[in-house]
DNA sequence: GTCTATACTGAGATAGAC
DNA sequence: GTCTATCTCAGTATAGAC
């Protein structure tokens, strides 16, 4: 079995390699030496790859984003309305994540971290978010949930989702059922109130949530 | 000028030197050897007083949470509503940080991490939570909040928190402006909320909260 | 129990040669 | 792109002083 030999494949092996000795060992004890040596390169080579050992978070953070995204489009469209949508991008959520839970906990700090590349809430993640916040949006484009509060109601799912995957990283409970009933509820909540909403007489509460939030720079 | 030897003026001297050297050079560049010489110890002394670099982050959490939680029962006793009262709760807690921004956004990472005596979310933390959800429970002690969801309402406030100190530790904008607009408009928002929660036609909407919360243990 | 001094290990990251 | 050698620093001894 040759080893292929460009940028790309290397930095393929590298990164499957990694990801398989995150999950075995975790990411604290898992060494870059280690990577290399899995890999069959130097410390050196690998570095040539990647720039930290934060950077193959980064990728797989990266990764999983896409993977909700595709797994979220295609379960969205067997559902029949808002709040089915809803369930199906949640539940897919920590479908696509579900064997990571315990590699998830010990990451999570990146998601909060100073560093750009890895902060969920920085710049240069923007374009990530965005996707995320993206397949939300769709799934509020349901003429249940009124106009002008739909990219509010998006941001706010996208919100409740990293909190549901905080939850679920230390949800020890029988396949992670504590979670999947929060989820449940909170979306049952969150649809309910988006209903309300919806009357005329809270058209003020409305207005000024979105000034709120935009305010903050929270809406585009 | 002589320095005292015994052990609790010891710790506190590497504590306060400690803290020094991250607010001037950031966490990070800050390494146990610089602390412990800086306070006149040698390493091995400075370990003996903190097991680790992390060990003085946790003791700087636990001086914060305490020092918010002095300054928002002081200020409480100026408030004349509800309303009031929650500002004085929030804007105290951006208040006794205000000076600490850079160093609470390359220390954000430790509050979701899974070192037990670190994370915001542990079991050993369960004490300075409890107390600061306490903080939020003295302030929702108000007619105008229905009593069988002043306790979600005091945990739902201390998450807020927890989501405006992230926002304020980012907040670039002259005197962190957009985090105290934000506070208030979020304020504004949840009393409003919460009073319509009170209405008799939501009981049901209130017990399914309350039902939610407590499926997944995050209601005592 | 508090402290010094020194040496050592492990691991992330880098420099510079090939 | 890849290698080897090296650096830095958290953390761990160890051996002893008071």
């Amino acid at each position: 079995m040759t080893m292929a030999r460009d940028a790309e494949s290397t930095r393929r092996r590298i990164f499957s390699v990694a990801l398989a000795l995150f999950r075995e060992k975790g990411y604290a004890k898992t060494t870059m030496r280690a990577v290399a040596k899995e890999a069959g390169l130097s410390l050196g080579a690998a570095y040539h790859h990647f720039d930290s050992k934060q950077a193959i978070v980064a990728a797989y953070y990266a990764q999983q984003t896409e993977a909700h995204e595709a797994a979220a489009r295609a379960a969205m469209k067997e559902a029949k309305d808002l709040r089915e949508r809803l369930g199906f991008v949640m539940h897919t959520a920590l479908d696509v994540r579900g064997a990571d839970r315990e590699l998830m906990r010990e990451l999570a700090p990146l998601v909060v971290s100073a560093e750009e590349t890895l902060s969920a809430f920085s710049d240069e993640s923007e374009g990530l978010r965005a996707r995320s916040i993206g397949v939300f949006r769709e799934a509020v484009d349901d003429p249940s949930v009124p106009e002008d509060v739909r990219e509010v109601f998006a941001l706010a799912l996208w919100g409740l989702m990293m909190g549901l995957l905080l939850y679920f990283s230390r949800d020890e409970s029988p396949r992670q059922r504590k979670t999947r009933a929060l989820v449940d509820g909170a979306l049952d909540l969150a649809v309910q109130v988006v209903r309300a909403l919806a009357l005329p007489m809270l058209a003020p509460m409305r207005a000024q949530l979105k000034k709120t939030l935009a305010d903050a720079d929270l809406l585009p």
